[in-house]
RNA sequence: GGGCCUGUAGCUCAGUUGGUUAGAGCAUGCGCUUGAUAAGCGCAGGGUCACUGGUUCGAGCCCAGUCAGGCACACCA
């Protein structure tokens, strides 16, 4: 709270605040203002009127009066402006009615309507006719004011009701305001707090009277001064206050601004250094900072941090930084709350301000609250800094805190509160229905539910696999699908666990002082390759935010690579080499490196799982704790990625024909087949039959040459090997183990041996 | 009603500077395996790249328009 006022007190400092009317909603019964939400639609009638005014000054002076028409008729009395459309075509007509002759100027298009609402019909042809432009700069005289009212050009100006020439009080109106100030006229609201008219109106027998009790002697004083065209009844929703139930005025009053356009092109220039993802973000909060009128800070709420402006003995609004500050000071002692606990004086007596100094009442705009929190919380706790790494919210508060936060610390600091700014979408449903909480949407919405009937682990690799940056498709039947992906990462972490049993930490530790490409196979060599590119992948997405890339490369390397090749593969040499054979070591390294790798790859999706894996490598520390993985290779190993390629292409072909072996009930498993596979020799060169075998994880496998592959599939005749189960020539020639193959006989006699 | 963004298989996503027959995982179907088993492996089907037009030898990619959806606005005197 403190920090927030001494903020203020700089912007005062920079003379970035001013005081001026705006018009607000107005609750006359509860003699506040209200925000829009606050403000109930009811159907109410009113009197519509439609009224001259003469022109005075311009080309038409004196000859022809422009006609307006207002449900409102107590906001003539504020009267500023007439507003017409510049393109639409306006008439100078003659109307008669009952013997009495108007010259009015209207739209031509609203003469018809206009004729059958008051009664008065067009003489002959109209006088002149052309666009709204053409009145621009006209004057003419108020109705019941010695004053001249000037006609101006408008957007809003439409022509469904009334004449197309719209009465304008700036006091009185959103539109009206942006009009008038924009043309500098005063925001004249004669109006009190409690909807009763002041001195400032002008006319006498008004003063203090209720403005919707004033509608009908307003609409009397017309007719005696013959300037009222005619009257009809209007039913139509009117904004009502939700509380006191009276019909709303649009008032102005006194509000605080922060002057955007001294702040705007340092935003701007800002922004430029902001790292937007997506990238369309900073061309979005640009958009919105060019156009983004001054800042209205003041609230007329009862909550909320209290807009330190004190008013002096003659009600002048006072704007000074030290007082503020010195408030400031006080309430980090006491709290936000002496400002509404202090009677006036007692508070001018704490500040030392001048005697009959008096506080305001109104609150400061809750976007300074949050807007200055790179102020109040990161540029304050030690832990934390500013400006901060990263802002993330979703897309709509381009607008909100993402522009209060840039233009507060520009304000402050000439520099955004953020390095990145990252934006996400909305979630919506399958058909691409927005989900919100506060809809009739009456499926479960909280995060807590998913949590507790998917696991947390689940929810955050939901999180990770959408690209977030879109809209955010949502169903159950995605957490169905995410649930396999889950168990498919888990069990390949238990696999790769469970072949790692015997390595022992000194063979790991050794690795680095090995040349370990020379001493793995080719299928080691290449998952180790892979792995690095899936590291070099995972660390890039990261780095930029795109989570579900990472999701994705991780599931695909965990469900092809690993899974479905090299874990599919190397099965045969993990469980049925003898335990120190090199080429197992050499599968238990890269399989170690790929657990760890995969720990730390996945411990920021997968929290609590990739935590538990990791504690099964036996180091203390948690995942959390650690970094992300190096990639090893310096440059990519061509060579096995180019070998490995032709393999894959080849055990395609070969795939397709043991299926249809398959069929044919020749085979059942793979390994019971001979595969005669031709080829272009240089496919294969330089990687052995057996190396092959292993990894078409075939039985027997005969070569031939050709020009285009083709695989042909029959049944081995080869015995099958008790303990590998593969079909191998071998197999029956050992007197000692008839049962087994050459390789399985070696393994089982070293170890008979070494008991 | 103007601004910004999105649209590729049932779902989630790739698709490089415009370049062969648009890919992957999951899901589905049919098999195999039973030493990852509340697992694993294989094969197959599945696409008018929202739609229409244009530029080009060639468009998922570039351009224009349309449709659908999302966001922040505006409008409603």
């Amino acid at each position: 709270m403190a920090e927030i006022l001494r903020v203020i007190a700089t912007f005062v400092e920079k003379g970035l605040v001013y005081v001026s009317k705006k018009p607000v909603f107005w609750s006359s019964g509860a003699q506040t203002a209200l925000a829009e939400a606050e403000v109930e639609y009811q159907e109410r009638d009113d009197q519509a009127v439609f009224v001259k005014f003469p022109i005075a000054t311009g080309q038409l002076a004196g000859k022809a009066s422009i006609a307006i028409w207002t449900t409102t008729p107590w906001t003539l009395p504020a009267n500023l402006v007439i507003a017409v459309d510049a393109k639409e075509i306006y008439v100078v007509q003659e109307f008669r009615r009952e013997g009495v002759s108007e010259v009015l100027v209207l739209a031509d298009k609203l003469v018809d309507a206009f004729s059958l609402a008051t009664g008065f019909q067009p003489t002959g042809e109209p006088m002149q006719t052309f666009p709204g432009t053409k009145l621009e700069g006209f004057g003419a005289q108020h109705p019941l004011l010695p004053r001249t009212s000037m006609i101006l050009t408008a957007e809003f100006v439409t022509m469904d009701t009334g004449t197309g020439a719209v009465h304008v009080a700036p006091g009185h109106g959103e539109d009206d305001y942006a009009l008038g100030s924009k043309n500098g006229f005063p925001i004249f609201s004669p109006v009190d707090d409690h909807g009763r008219y002041t001195e400032e109106v002008g006319i006498p027998e008004l003063v203090g009277k209720y403005v919707f009790d004033a509608n009908r002697d307003i609409v009397r004083m017309l007719r005696d001064r013959e300037v009222l065209l005619g009257e009809q009844n209007f039913h139509h929703s009117y904004p009502y206050c939700w509380r006191s139930k009276t019909p709303i005025i649009f008032r102005a009053v006194d509000q605080f601004f922060i002057r955007i356009d001294d702040l705007r092109a340092a935003a701007l220039d800002a922004i430029t250094k902001v790292d937007w993802i997506p990238l369309w973000g900073e061309n979005r909060i640009a958009g919105t900072v060019e156009s983004r009128p001054d800042w209205v800070i003041s609230r007329q709420r009862s909550w909320g941090v209290p807009l330190p402006v004190f008013y002096s003995g003659s009600g002048e609004p006072i704007l000074n930084a030290n007082w503020i500050r010195r408030l400031a000071d006080l309430v980090a002692v006491r709290g936000s709350n002496v400002w509404f606990e202090l009677s006036d004086s007692e508070l001018a007596r704490e500040l030392g301000l001048p005697p009959g100094t008096t506080k305001g009442s109104d609150t400061i705009d809750v976007w300074i609250d949050s807007g200055v929190s790179h102020r109040a919380v990161c540029a304050r706790r030690p832990e934390l800094h500013d400006p901060a790494e990263m802002y993330l919210e979703a897309t709509d508060q381009h607008r909100g805190w993402f522009q209060s936060s840039l233009m507060t610390s520009v304000a402050l600091n000439n520099r955004a509160p953020y390095k990145t700014c990252v934006t996400h979408g909305f979630v919506v449903d399958l058909d691409g229905k927005k989900i919100s909480k506060s809809s009739t949407y009456d499926k479960p919405v909280e995060a807590s539910h998913f949590v507790s009937k998917h696991g947390a682990d689940l929810v955050r690799l939901w999180a990770s696999s959408i690209n977030y940056t879109d809209d955010v498709p949502f169903s159950e039947e995605m957490f169905t699908r995410l649930g396999d992906t889950y168990r498919r990462m888990r069990n390949t972490l238990r696999i790769l666990h469970g072949n790692l049993f015997d390595l022992l930490v000194s063979d790991v530790a050794d690795v680095g002082s090995r040349s370990t490409t020379a001493a793995t196979t080719l299928i080691d060599r290449w998952i180790v390759d892979r792995l690095d590119g899936v590291i070099g992948e995972c660390r890039a997405a990261y780095e930029s935010f795109e989570f579900h890339k990472v999701y994705h490369t991780i599931n695909q390397f965990c469900a092809v690579d690993l899974s479905s090749l090299y874990i599919d593969i190397t099965k045969d040499r993990m469980y049925c080499d003898a335990p120190n054979s090199p080429r197992r070591r050499a599968t238990q390294l890269a399989m170690h490196r790929i657990y760890d790798a995969l720990c730390r790859l996945l411990a920021p999706v997968l929290a609590f799982t990739s935590e538990e894996a990791w504690r099964y490598l036996g180091g203390n520390a948690s995942v959390h704790l650690q970094l992300f993985p190096e990639v090893r290779a310096s440059q990519r190993d061509t060579y096995v990625n180019t070998a490995v390629d032709r393999l894959l292409k080849l055990r395609a072909v070969i795939g397709q024909a043991l299926e249809k072996a398959r069929q044919q009930k020749l085979i059942g498993n793979s390994l019971e087949a001979r595969v005669i596979l031709r080829c272009e020799r240089k496919l294969i060169d330089g990687i052995s039959r057996d190396e092959l075998e292993e990894f078409f994880i075939v039985g027997e496998l005969v070569l031939e040459e050709a020009n285009e592959p083709s695989a042909v599939v029959e049944r081995t005749s080869f015995a099958k090997c008790a303990r590998c189960w593969r079909h191998r020539e071998t197999v029956g020639k050992s007197r000692t183990h008839p049962d087994l193959c050459d390789r399985c006989e070696d393994v089982v006699q070293a170890r008979l041996s070494s008991t």
